[in-house]
DNA sequence: GTCGATGTTGCAATATGTGGCAGTGATCGT
DNA sequence: ACGATCACTGCCACATATTGCAACATCGAC
């Protein structure tokens, strides 16, 4: 094939497409003018290049050059507003599991937000959260204690992360969890985006003495990566509607009981 | 020719939503006229831009500009409008010190988050922080690695606190750390309302290499009872009036240097 | 109400994308 | 060795997208 040969005055196709998708990574985005001047080839030749790529799909194709695919879901302030309405459902609902003198964690998210919204009528609770928004709403609500649990912020989750999250919340006794996840898979399952986050769900299912999962009704189509272990142990899955019934069934099957928000 | 310059002559569409949308995020509201400042483009592609985004329901455009919805913030507390002008120079002021690749603590109250609000145009910084306001305010900017210190939260402050935040604290390497404080007391020490406050930022002069207090003038009529242990160790106090001269004759003589923002 | 700033629209200029075609060099079968 | 074939590339012509300009409509402050 292609014995390395020493750079022949022009970089081979291989090169190219690997310096491409270095600089993809590196910035985000590159230009087809720019690539061209870089490898001193035509544009079109670079054109194939970044078509050849997308077909692999190592990139997008964008007009006037290519940009990077976004691997993680879209960031929270993209989220906050879709399906409003099933989220504060969901959130009542949540609200009615909790009882004075309660710990309770609540997992960052734009559902259990909502259902941090929804508990700001009640008292005398110990809330334990890493979401920053959570924590900044239930603090003014008088009667609560909050207790924010520290580590990396995560820009798309606007919630602490990583291992001293970890760290800090397993030193709690906790009631009952309300937790997110990224979609209910056709098994009967919550599953989610990345290996952090389904092992934080997994120890916070571990720890608390009940925990429910809250999503709703868009995560019901999605299919993501993750199998959260421990996942049969949660106490129930609360959704803003019925979900379809070959997977109602499957949940059934695995423990967790199927609550339907009105 | 072209020496792979860092001009791509012009950035892309999307890597003009994506930049529009962190800034967004970093400071609420963006305006036309400083985006096509900003990008090199006619006002009429910003607006395109806005409206293509406005389409997709990630921001919200108004007259001169977009601005970002707002889930529920909670309203702002009083303090945070209270000379606001004289706060955003001090913030500008504490931003100059601090270079690229720095680790920054910044400490809660309304001075240190103006001090945040001018870093949103900086990269590159690790920040920590146990104020959660400023960690949702700086996790959005790119190129910044937020920690958020946990604890219990106290609703005046909105930051963590306790004995948890000061743990969490004394496990980082600080280059630079901005305190704010109750009052520049008359024989020119910063003072605090609280012994858990004055303690903290005791420990915090201890462990950062340079710490810097930023006050604005209105802590200079006050007087409140707790000394912060080490305070002549400070590198600096940044305020944005000239206190009476008896007072920063005093300051002279313990160390801090005196630096007046304008 | 007036005036300056901002938003909107149509249009022209430029930049970019696409498909066809030909030249080049390497590989391979004969 | 020779020619056929193929992958790759650049050039060209044409389609499409994006952008800036200019004229006009609106908004908002005073």
């Amino acid at each position: 094939m292609s014995p390395d040969s020493s750079l022949p005055a022009r970089a081979l196709a291989p090169r190219r497409h690997e310096e491409i998708l270095r600089r993809l990574g590196a910035q985000g985005s590159v230009s087809v003018a720019e690539l061209a001047g870089f490898f001193d080839v035509s544009r079109e030749t670079i054109r194939r290049d970044l078509k050849l790529l997308s077909d692999k799909g190592q990139l997008g194709i964008v007009h006037g050059g290519a940009a990077r695919f976004e691997p993680s879901e879209p960031a929270m302030s993209l989220r906050s507003h879709e399906n409003a309405g099933g989220k504060a459902a969901i959130g009542r609902t949540a609200a009615g599991l909790v009882t004075d003198g309660m710990v309770v964690f609540l997992d960052s998210g734009t559902t259990t937000l909502a259902v941090a919204q929804a508990m700001t009528d009640l008292r005398d609770l110990t809330i334990c959260t890493a979401s920053l928004k959570i924590a900044l709403l239930l603090c003014h609500v008088s009667g609560m204690r909050v207790h924010m649990l520290g580590g990396e912020v995560d820009p798309g989750e606007e919630a602490a992360s990583g291992i001293d999250m970890l760290e800090a919340m397993s030193r709690f006794r906790v009631d009952v969890a309300f937790l997110g996840g990224g979609a209910l898979s056709p098994d009967g399952e919550v599953t989610d985006f990345t290996r952090a986050g389904a092992e934080q769900r997994s120890r916070m299912i571990a720890l608390a003495a009940k925990t429910y999962f809250v999503l709703d009704s868009s995560k019901f189509a999605k299919l993501t990566p993750l199998r959260i272990p421990n996942f049969q142990r949660a106490a129930g899955v609360i959704v803003d509607a019925k979900p379809q019934a070959d997977i109602a069934e499957a949940l059934a099957r695995k423990g967790p009981e199927l609550m339907i928000a009105s």
